[in-house]
DNA sequence: CCTTGAACCTGGGCGC
DNA sequence: TGCGCCCAGGTTCAAG
């Protein structure tokens, strides 16, 4: 499910309920998602306030007051919801019921503000999300962060910087874009979306794009642009919602309707003047779509 | 080092 | 209505 702009679409969506409340208690209602939970998972969340709610590639970040921060990872199908008012007198006794869906409700974040009591909780039918604990000032050397490329937004990622990544790489621009170590936060959807908007096929050789002094081409420099535009447009649109990713607040992002490839093989491309047919194709085992036509 | 494929898990959609 | 197959936003590991 969800990609940089997705999770920045939740983050976004948690923090009126999230920031500056008391986290009274964590409840996991198993004992691992994709990953176990750490044994003392709830006992160091539990009784702590929430200082921020932050992000880092597909990473949403929970800053308690004692230093330690909740990392959660949404895999393909997690998502958060909130619910106002008071809780449940026993687990699962929630005032809307949420039928088969219930049941992939798998932890439930207590909270108390001074908007009153809430629950902030985590559902996901496939499990691939995780969660773990760590400390703020080893943050960047836990294992989940300590390679990760640059963010795509903001003005940090540059076309040198691509450069020096991709310098001498055959491996195909669409796993190029996907690995997190390169860019953090793209996923299948954005990467194909940004290579359409480049004019690049994704089945070209990242390598190809830097030149024999080791500096971007022009097309880099395209692509550059075209993933952060992407990034951005995506978020100001408050995400995609496909399938079962849904907001906090239940309603849905929209970017979905301003796919140019993504899911829309056989349909026209959507260059002016192009004419072209967008093609799916697998790569590494994802699907790759994109105009063969104008994407070279 | 490279790349591909399978694995993790559930559910939705489609063809028959 | 049901069965079987394929597909899905991610990441990791094994194998060639």
């Amino acid at each position: 499910m969800p990609e940089l702009p997705e999770v920045e679409t939740v983050r976004r969506g948690l923090t009126p309920a999230m920031e500056g409340a008391l986290l009274v208690r964590a409840e996991l209602r198993r004992a691992d998602l994709r990953f176990p939970f750490p044994a003392d998972f709830s006992a160091l969340v539990s009784g702590r306030r929430i200082l921020s709610l932050g992000r880092r590639a597909k990473y949403l970040l929970i800053d308690l007051e004692d230093g330690n921060v909740i990392i959660a990872h949404l895999g393909m199908s997690g998502s958060f919801r909130v619910e106002e008012g008071a809780g449940p007198e026993t687990p699962g006794d929630f005032h809307h019921p949420r039928g088969k869906d219930e049941k992939h409700d798998h932890v439930v974040f207590h909270l108390l503000s001074a908007k009153g009591p809430a629950r902030v909780i985590y559902n996901d039918p496939r499990r691939f999300g995780f969660m773990d604990i760590t400390n703020r000032d080893t943050l960047a050397s836990h294992v989940f962060f300590r390679d990760l490329g640059e963010e795509p937004t903001g003005n940090v990622l540059d076309a040198s910087y691509l450069a020096q990544r991709f310098a001498g790489k055959a491996q195909p621009l669409k796993s190029a874009l996907l690995d997190q170590k390169n860019i953090a936060g793209l996923g299948n959807i954005y990467v194909c979306e940004a290579l359409w908007r480049a004019g690049l096929s994704p089945m070209r050789a990242a390598g190809t794009l830097v030149d024999a002094k080791g500096k971007p081409k022009k097309a880099l420099v395209l692509l550059t642009e075209a993933i952060r535009s992407v990034i951005a447009d995506a978020i100001a649109a408050g995400g995609s919602s496909l399938r079962d990713h849904i907001q906090t607040d239940g309603t849905l992002g929209y970017f979905q309707h301003s796919f140019s490839v993504y899911d829309r093989a056989g349909e026209p491309c959507r260059t002016p003047g192009c004419g072209g047919t967008v093609s799916r194709a697998v790569q590494a085992g994802r699907s790759t779509f994109h105009c063969p036509k104008c994407q070279k």
